[in-house]
Formats: structure tokens, sequence, C-alpha cells
DNA sequence: CGGGTAATTGACCCGGGTCAACAGCAGTGG
DNA sequence: CCACTGCTGTTGACCCGGGTCAATTACCCG
């Protein structure tokens, strides 16, 4: 997964995708949902590659708020680049069951010396990371929840499909309503309303923890959702229609 | 100011300061109030390095609705990364008058190469970036009116300290509340309602672009505001108490 | 069948938005 | 020196998107 989201951005070669293969098996771990992987003030340790399931960044406030700043499916690194700082400013936590390898930092930076196309896709993942999460912020703050709502589906539906999680216009969509709020920063009534909504209006389907957008298109409209903050465009992306 | 911004993070040797001098001499540049830099979309060009005044980044909904997405103050570095990039995401543009030094790619790569201690203090400086946006976006989502704008004042008071822009407990900032607004995700009118809150609750002194926290620790509490996702905490901060 | 999590609903409330007018003040030109 | 313009800050009246609280329903899953 980790490799086909690097080849979004470039081609890799034979021997890149071995090497990332072999880490990705190294040192494989499982979570449970609603785990920390690791929490705010601890001293940042491995890097994770995350192979199944979903989890999140989040932050929370003392009394007990709390944002998810970004989600994270298959194929996502959490926190490759933090090592150089001296204690995490966010939690990491699992969101359903999660399979991930653990790297260590000795082997990603091992990794990165031996493949500089490999570390050029890194930088090109921490770039669009950053891109996302500032249009998070504009999401947030500007877009009504209904906005909000949609706009955050169609960029996970985008994310899913470039690591191949795609099943025509369906996906998998773990996400209970209450994790959408602390994503979208509304409670979970609202969110639920906001739902409602979404479906009367033909945009979304969503039961049993599978997502349907049966009018793509109308539903960006909706979110005034661009893809172009997602830096798709480049020599390797695969370039299929909707699959 | 670069210079001292980078310092917080890591001590630069006389070679690699004399570099920085060097470099944000060689083309210096002026621009009005409210000028773009650049524009979503554009191909980005060069690396700018604030010299003085402040700039931000910022997004646009098609309808006209701005999100501030980050403050630039002088030593602060614009878009360095997104080079590698096709298309901007967002555009920066001035609040103030604005001097910075632009640097092409070519300089600035070699820059790095020259001076790997220079390298890694702005792979600090791009770590410290993402981990404020994270903030903002906590800020945005949870934080109350009142909370966010201290919280923004927090923020911004400890980042004019470190590039040297301090008087005492005063800063220039020259900010309007349509700015901070934009920033916040509040409109200008409950800007200035929230404004007089904090001037009533002690907590802010603001005229003539002026900015005085006569009890930072209170406006601190008030906004929840801890400053571990700034990343100060390392080897060449200079610890200077209050100045 | 029981217990736990997630989704849904209704009644009510409030933080913050909207709209529109007005005041203060610096700059500019006559 | 003054009228004019434009920007920024301020105020008041009113409204609405979304929050709060609390109860209820639907699902699992063992």
């Amino acid at each position: 997964m980790l490799k086909r989201r690097l080849q979004a951005f470039t081609r890799l070669s034979e021997d890149d995708r071995a090497s990332i293969d072999h880490l990705s098996g190294k040192c494989v771990r499982e979570w449970g949902a609603k785990r920390d992987l690791i929490h705010e003030g601890d001293r940042p340790r491995s890097v994770f590659v995350m192979l199944e399931g979903w989890a999140c960044r989040y932050k929370q406030l003392p009394d007990g708020r709390r944002q998810i700043v970004a989600f994270f499916i298959p194929g996502d690194l959490c926190d490759m680049e933090i090592y150089i700082l001296k204690a995490m400013d966010h939690s990491v936590g699992t969101l359903t069951n999660v399979r991930a390898a653990e790297i260590s930092h000795h082997d990603f930076d091992q990794l990165m010396l031996d493949h500089p196309r490999i570390t050029q896709a890194l930088h090109w993942d921490m770039l669009v990371t950053v891109a996302v999460q500032r249009e998070w912020t504009l999401n947030i703050g500007q877009r009504t929840a209904y906005e909000r709502l949609a706009h955050l589906f169609c960029e996970l539906f985008m994310r899913l499909r470039t690591v191949g999680l795609a099943n025509g216009d369906t996906r998998d969509f773990p996400i209970n309503q209450t994790d959408l709020g602390d994503a979208t920063g509304l409670t979970t009534v609202h969110v639920n309303r906001m739902l409602q909504d979404l479906r009367r209006d033909g945009l979304i389907e969503l039961h049993n923890r599978q997502l349907r957008l049966p009018n793509l298109h109308s539903l960006m409209d909706a979110a005034m959702f661009t893809p172009n903050y997602l830096h798709l465009d480049h020599e390797g992306r695969s370039i299929d229609a909707n699959s």
C-alpha cells in the first residue's frame, strides 16, 4: 500500500519496491480499536506504516475537547518526520483494529540513504500531508457543517482510491459519527442530521461501514472540493478513471 | 531574522550565518499591503525570506470565503518546500508593507548542500510549520471565539520573541480585525466583541498596532495555550526570559 | 436474553453571524 | 485649512446554524 501510495508520485524501481516490502513485513504489530500508538508528550520512537485499518492524529484540550487533525488509512506513514523533535505534540490512536509495520529510525534512515527516489517520494508525501492539513483548516474555518462533511467524504474517497481500496463507487468506511464529529469540529448529533441531509440529497449512501457516492460530481460541487491539494498530478500516477 | 529563527533550533557556525546573510541580501524586493506574492494555481517559483512586515498563506472558496491558514513574520520562510509540486494549492499575500529576499531554487539547494546544519534546521522549521498548522486546526475546531483569539495572541507573541521582535511585554502587531477574523474563522464583528472582552478582562491591550500582554500567564490559561507545539526546546535555544 | 456501542430523535438554547449604520482618523488634494 | 475619501473599528437589533440534554431505537455479539 505504501508502495502504491508513493507510486502516485513517482515511479519506483524493482529494487525500491522490494525494499519497501521488506521493511513493511519486518515488524508487523496489531492493535484493537481506540488504542493509542503514541501519546502527546511521549518521545517519538519509530515510524509506522499503516497496513490495515484506520487511525488518526488527534489533539486534546485539558477539558477533554478532542480534535482529530488527520486520518491515517492503509499506505499512510505516521510520524516519519517527527523524530528530530523531542516530544510529540499530538497523539496517534486507532479508530478500528489496525495492523501496521513498525520501522526503526535506523532502518528508515538507511532506506532513504539507499533509495533516493523513495526519499524524494517521502518528501512529496510530507508536502501533501501539510497541504491536507491546510485544507482541513479551511474546511473547519469556513465551510458549513453540510459542506464540511461532504468535503471530508470527497477527500477520503480519493485517497482510498489512490491506495487501491476502491470498489467502483463504494469504499469501506469504518468511521463512526463521533469520530466524524471530532474531525469536523461538530457534535455527533449534528453530524447525524447532516448525514441525513446528504442522504436525502442523494449525495451519499452510508450503511454498514460502507460508503457509496452515487454522484461524486454533485458531491464535489456541494463541498466545493477540488483535488488539487492532494497533488496527484505526477508522472507515476496511475490514471484509472473509477476503480 | 532567519538566522535568529534557525538558531532557536540549532547552533550555526560563523560560515553558516554568513551564507544566510549573503543570500538574504542578494535579491531584496518590496511589496505594498494586500498584494499577492504568489497565487493559488501558479507554478511555485522561488523561496522568500521575510525580512520586514507581515504576510500570510490563505485559501479561498469559490464564493469568496477566505481562510488565513498561516501568518508569516520576519524570519519566516515561504514555500521553500513547495517547489517539488506542480502548482500552488494556496496563495501567499502581504498584510502590511513587506520586504523579503527572493532566493532561487538553485541557490537554495546549494545552500543546503553546503551547510548540513542549515539543512537540518530547515527540516526542523518544516516540522514546526506542520505542528502549528495542526494546532490551528484544533484551535478553530474546538476552541470558542474568545479562546481562539487568546490562543492566537499567545502564539504570535512567542514567535515574535524568538526572532527578536520583542519589547518587554509588547510587540508590533499590525493586523486588523478582518484578518484576525479570517485567521480564526470568525466575523469581524465578533472579533471586535471578543477583543473588547479580552481587554475588559485585562488580558490584552491593543492600540495603534501595538499589542501588550499585561498578564501573559492568565492569557495562556484562558487560551489553554502550551508552547510545546512550537518545539523551542532545543540546544541552540536562547533562553531569555522576557525580551 | 443481556449488555454495550452506535444511530436517531425531539425540545430547547446560545454562540456567533448578519445587516446596517456610525465614528474615528489618516491621507490627499484643492 | 478644510472637504473628501477610504479604511478600520464599534455598536445595536435581530436571526440562525449548530450545540445541549436526554430519551429512544437499532444492532451486534456472546
